[in-house]
DNA sequence: ACAGGACATCGACCTCTGTCAATATAGATC
DNA sequence: GATCTATATTGACAGAGGTCGATGTCCTGT
């Protein structure tokens, strides 16, 4: 399924449309990027990215970020191990305590991306 | 629920955690933007974004993204009407056809929030 | 060893979402 | 106006996702 639209071929221009003028973005990529976005799709996880980002040395402890929401602790919980599976946060484990860290160039590479006009 | 965060009050440091630096996303933005990230996050809507740019005057006509996918045509059209109404895409009628136009504001101001480091 | 605290995992529930077939609408052509 | 074509809408369904309470695991004091 869907291999027809990756070649590229030469386009037929029918009469309603214009041709292509630039490489879409093929189904691999697509399917690759998606699962990021999704990722920081939801405001409780926009806001724990940010948290976590605006901490002073680049990192926050889970207790922090589960006082700053009105949401029970396994649910940020959760919302965490996402953006860790997703690559977009570093997860370090010290002591008793949790720490994760923003991955900034997960974040660029998402940004360049959307900024590129795709 | 959730006001005590937004305050911002001088952080007491306890045992575990650093201080906050900078601002972090209000609930407000957080829950603006999120359904934005929502609207491309989905290898289908991502390609149409990228179909829609990379044509040659800049819009694309259904019949052309249609054919793009093996997908059923209502399926396309939902897809392209969750994107022109969180504005990602501009929609106007000429005869029979529709032509779909990305609104690169929008994917801008997305891409330089992911920059700032959110 | 025991107790307590920090965080993760599990299971259940309900809502949201992607997809399709069927149908509707609206413009063009005869 | 009848018909054809392009696109949208509707209704139904299965699967994904957010949330919670209960429970598990791991560390640290005592």
């Amino acid at each position: 399924m869907s291999k027809s639209q990756l070649t590229l071929t030469p386009v037929e221009t029918v009469a309603c449309c214009s041709p292509l003028v630039s490489e879409p973005l093929s189904v691999e990529t697509a399917e690759r990027i998606a699962p990021l976005l999704k990722a920081i799709a939801d405001p409780v996880r926009l806001r724990l990215l940010s948290l976590v980002a605006g901490h002073a040395d680049g990192e926050a402890c889970v207790c922090d970020l589960n006082d700053a929401f009105d949401l029970s602790q396994p649910t940020i919980s959760h919302h965490l191990k996402v953006l860790h599976e997703s690559g977009l946060l570093d997860r370090s484990k010290r002591g008793v305590w949790v720490y994760y860290r923003v991955r900034r160039e997960a974040l660029t590479d998402l940004a360049s991306l959307l900024g590129g006009g795709l």
